[in-house]
DNA sequence: TTTAAAGATGTATGTAAAATACATTTATTG
DNA sequence: CAATAAATGTATTTTACATACATCTTTAAA
């Protein structure tokens, strides 16, 4: 059982840009934090844009912020925003080949532990991620102390 | 979010066996009738045997069959030790280089999400994924009737 | 008003996991 | 002992993902 690293790192933007709270942070500033591809990143933050969970700003100065307080932004959701599109089997995306599909019971299976992951996540916000005995820690790290 | 062909094609293998009822079925026959690959499916049913999933019978006449009724057979074990070694995350696998991971929260909702998804599937047994307004249809596709 | 910085976008390439194929060995039965 | 079927090991192909590169657009400061 596999998430992309596309998704991971989506996770990993969003907790950088809480820590750092307010402030505008660069893609490259966070891309060199975690020791990652800026070129990947920039593709995950065009998403994360474009899903309103972060605010890009464009041109001298710019730099990405939260679209929202951590409160408000759903694990869960996000997860879901950036997964989707990536087919748990074969019978849940297009060009479907397996033939018993239609009188497969294993489908409705599948996709009611899917939403069980899914729901789990939705139980927390990206401020559950921040725990106050782990914040002086993700500062140091990701050198914004 | 996504889990293997070989996982998948083993639920169809185990699927099989119990449409089959009882009598030996060859690996080249499950291939022909779900029209997939004999070489990997010799994988995946070694696999399987290993695991205690399915008995496999060597030489002429030989095939495969249950190793248990069914009712016996559950669907979260047999997912979880086909997919072990498939980390969700980096984080989650050896070789991690994420750098958050020691003041990292996200980790353990994951892992939270991950067991929820199997303890869904923990719920079922194969003998819930034969219904019987759904047997005779599997019967006439893979040709069994 | 020009220049530099930063994100947006599109294309191309590299890479690793997964799927598949091939070849040989071992076990079993008639 | 011949035929059949699983077991095992290696090699190749395919695909999704990750990464790189190039160019364009936006914005602010010099």
């Amino acid at each position: 059982m596999h998430i992309t690293r596309y998704t991971d790192y989506s996770l990993r933007v969003l907790l950088y840009l809480a820590v750092n709270n307010k402030e505008l942070a660069t893609i490259k500033v966070i891309a060199d934090s975690y020791g990652i591809s800026k070129n990947h990143l920039m593709k995950i933050v065009q998403h994360l844009s474009a899903k309103g969970h972060v605010e890009a700003v464009r041109g001298k100065n710019g730099g990405l912020r939260l679209a929202a307080k951590p409160e408000q932004i759903n694990i869960g959701k996000l997860v879901r925003d950036m997964e989707q599109g990536s087919p748990l089997v074969e019978c849940f995306g297009t060009d479907n080949e397996c033939v018993i599909t239609p009188a497969c019971q294993l489908k409705h299976v599948l996709a009611e532990a899917m939403e069980s992951f899914f729901q789990t996540l939705d139980q927390y916000s990206l401020a559950d991620m921040l725990l106050p005995k782990h914040m002086k820690g993700l500062e140091q790290i990701l050198r914004l102390e």
